[in-house]
DNA sequence: TTTT
DNA sequence: TTTT
């Protein structure tokens, strides 16, 4: 139930391959970098400037799983989601915040490539991805027949990070040399 | 699973109370008539125009009951939906095509009025409106939480009209003198 | 200035290639039918039924130029626009509604295939179509930097429509055999 | 010219009344902070569990004088606008993130409130609002009819900020006693 | 860090 | 920090 609208809607290219964690009850969640560009003429002199935007996306549920799955680094991609910043603290113990895109149950999620991936033709693709399966799924956590289905438990947090080590972005209560996280 | 995207924004007000049928199996289906205002500058006159678009709405399941109960004639509301465009015969056997904004599972509506509803308060709400209520709901067939519910059959048509008469906008099926349904 | 929000936000692929006709003062309306494929599953049989919505676009301005060099059948697109419902007069007299997305100086385009198009690249491009342009154009009829430019004259209709002939579709003022719209 | 969507759409209400600054070259730049509500179903309890987001929210332009005029802590707003995030310095040295809706020249504020604002009915407004203006402004920075009218510079930052005293948020460039700019 |  |  919102008493509100909270909605983000983006098309952009992944940055790098997505991040698949899971939580403790086997749940996917998925982290994205997307950039979107665009570029505006600058008022002195008159030059189109070119300006990149870059996203962090968190995803949960059947989503997740699909944008693990078939995205790569590389890959363009439609999503929808809501706006959530995040308190954690840094190393020195002060308070740092993060805001992201959450894709969850109310969230879309389409990938816009001519066949399914940003450089999944020209090299094998991780994760063992099956070749039989169609090339451009789309996905949405909530939709017509769904009814009933397991969703994602995006509310309350408190997933867990198998690893985090070299090539995941660092997540607050990690041990990490910065505490930077976006 | 969608293939594409197809959505609808809308905030604007209500020409008049909204329509409740029910399916043989019990959904309520809702119908709205939504304007949405804009002004634009007259390029020979330089005044300013103003313009009023209308909107045909329909609702499902939940979303469409709690519209039925609270939304009345001059309610501001905040609709999210699809495009659907409908084909049906004219009395002169031709066809006619309606586009409706179809507001389903994964829609969303939410109330804007400071308390509850356009002139409710000046009036004896009809349908038996219980006071106890929330005075702004907001609605979303699908949420967080909602797993396993209920959900309107918003797909297939076929729903029921039952009377369809005075007051109500006229149907394709319906027997009426003209075949303009919007 | 809007008193109100209404806003149509599309992805999907043309059913044919653009439509450009031009106003007496010589700026660009382009007609699109675009379809967003959707897919549900049926209750009774549990199967995934394909469902493809088609939506008449009617672009003005610098986008409908873009659009028009661009675009062809097939061509994957964004496509951020308003509502509009005409009304116009059918053979036997009697009104006919046509809904239509209007992609105006608030509107956006998005070409989201690979390579600049759908089919055009097995086929010569109609319209001259320059080789050395980018391939991926986006366009933005108002933007940054992009003040004090010529816009479409969007508003008070009343563009010419030249030939409309064969492939193109029906305008109400046509003398065609049906008086179907859309 | 963009190479992709960035798009957010918030409806909510502002946490305080807006702060306004100015550009060296008179363009005022207006702050907000805005709450979106959502409650979720906690999977546990059951209970109902009320979920606030806050979102900074940062206007140029045309809409921005208006949003500094009219809107006032608790008001009800509808706002579009694009993600955007920027780095700035800690007192540490460190660096930081925020991450803002920016509404510039594309985007889009609407006043939801009943008459014209939250509280200002029962206390006098600020910066000498003049009584004699309509209630419920709404704000296009880009409208049809707009051509070649001026708009804010909200491209290259650098916006001054007379104060940033008392009641302002802390900015990156001030010397406050904590760092945290959200 | 992506894409054109 | 808002609102219901």
């Amino acid at each position: 139930m919102a008493r509100g609208v909270n909605k983000v809607i983006l098309i952009g290219n992944l940055g790098q391959d997505p991040e698949t964690r899971y939580t403790p009850n086997g749940n996917a969640v998925v982290n994205l970098n997307l950039a979107t560009d665009e570029s505006y003429k600058d008022r002195q002199t008159g030059q189109l400037v070119p300006k990149t935007e870059w996203h962090r996306i968190v995803m949960f549920g059947k989503i997740a799983e699909v944008a693990g799955q078939y995205l790569r680094k590389g890959s363009k991609v439609y999503i929808e989601g809501k706006l959530q910043t995040r308190k954690w603290q840094g190393q020195d113990g002060q308070d740092r915040y993060t805001t992201e895109v959450v894709v969850d149950i109310n969230g879309q999620m389409q990938m816009l490539d001519s066949r399914g991936g940003g450089d999944n033709a020209s090299q094998g693709a991780p994760q063992g991805r099956p070749q039989s399966q169609p090339q451009q799924p789309a996905a949405q956590n909530s939709q017509q027949g769904n009814y009933g289905a397991p969703a994602g438990n995006n509310q309350g947090g408190g997933y867990s990070q198998p690893g985090g080590g070299q090539g995941s972005m660092p997540e607050p209560v990690d041990d990490f040399d910065d505490d930077i996280p976006f």
